[in-house]
DNA sequence: TCAGTATAGCGAATAGCGGTCGCTTTGCCA
DNA sequence: TGGCAAAGCGACCGCTATTCGCTATACTGA
């Protein structure tokens, strides 16, 4: 980058954004925790406190990176959500496309996933109002399929929560007992089975 | 401690037991990684470098407190999985009691369960270890369930996991929608609703 | 009884970390 | 063309986990 030229914002953002790209494969290798500032520099092909320009914190970083995550992956859903199909159906559907999100950044999230939690109290929250708002739309799906008579009338925020935490386990198992898809299936299966009108 | 006494392997152990439970508190306040391993010892009335003649590392106390922890919790389960009541009352009171675990130890399990998984491979290996015999346990008692004829035909491993990682959003939501127990209720009943033979 | 030895325990030293500071280099603009 | 704001950087700071060499101690065997 040219020096005495001011960055606007948005090129600023654009600089941030390539940055966090070079550098998420030396997470996806060694781990944030362990990927020094001096390494990210590196990677990045900048000295260490040019990279105090741009994230004012190694947290920040980590952020940055979650947020676009997160951001992505609603995006996505909300696609789904629009979708006139039947809840359920959007709902695997939605799950679907996180299971491959996961599964794509599989040893990123891993590692990085876990590391967030480690963040500051602030940077916490705002991943969480991210978090949240993914959560929101998997709710409104649970609540549309009660309304629809689909479902029975469950605590659809809970609902929500406890699906997405299922599919934790699908990927991340060190025992997996089938195929990534099949495990899937399978969790959706007793999952959607749960909320059924018997 | 005296010196120039040896201490037995038992001794040692009992140490180790001891600096262990005099540091949760410390953890509790301030969180694993927070905490030096200055204070450790100052909290454990020890010099630092005496504190690694009981621990090699940091990380390692961190494991010791973890191995205890799922060997206990595994223990109290076993009780109840030798109880005869159905297999679904029993999966209940597992969880009850993995539950009351949790939220006793809540805001040291939230600190530090996630910290756990950044430790070397071979810490976690031997965590890993400890989860799976939890995790069969559980297992045990799903296929139980489904030679009793209670529940439908599933892989019990995948059950398992799915059921343990679901009581995970009820202690640590940021947005509970009710009581733990209630929530757990629900969670309970979704999960077993599931598996239930329709 | 008493040197020899093994070991509990410790303070100081080490390497490397995240983060800061003050300087240099650059290109725009008056 | 000279002044200036900003990009970029290397050296530095205080802290960390971990190691090392030493001391103090009590048991052992001659």
């Amino acid at each position: 980058m040219p020096k005495g030229i001011p960055l606007t914002e948005e090129e600023q953002a654009k600089r941030r954004h390539e940055i966090v790209d070079q550098v998420v494969n030396v997470f996806l290798k060694k781990g944030f925790q362990e990927t020094s500032m001096r390494e990210i520099a590196e990677a990045a092909g900048l000295g260490k406190s040019t990279l105090y320009d741009y994230f004012k914190t190694k947290d920040e970083i980590l952020l940055y990176f979650f947020e676009n995550q997160i951001g992505n992956l609603t995006e996505a859903a909300q696609k789904i959500a629009l979708q006139s199909i039947p809840a359920d159906e959007r709902l695997r559907q939605v799950m679907k496309i996180h299971l491959e999100y996961l599964q794509a950044n599989k040893s990123l999230f891993m590692k990085l996933s876990l590391e967030a939690q480690r963040l500051k109290l602030e940077s916490q929250k705002q991943i969480q109002r991210g978090r949240h708002a993914y959560q929101d739309l998997i709710r409104g799906l649970i609540e549309e399929g009660v309304r629809e008579g689909a479902f029975r009338k469950v605590d659809p925020l809970l609902a929500a929560r406890m699906l997405i935490n299922t599919l934790v386990p699908v990927v991340y198992t060190s025992r997996p007992t089938g195929t990534t898809q099949e495990m899937m299936e399978e969790t959706m299966d007793i999952f959607l089975k749960g909320l059924q009108v018997c």
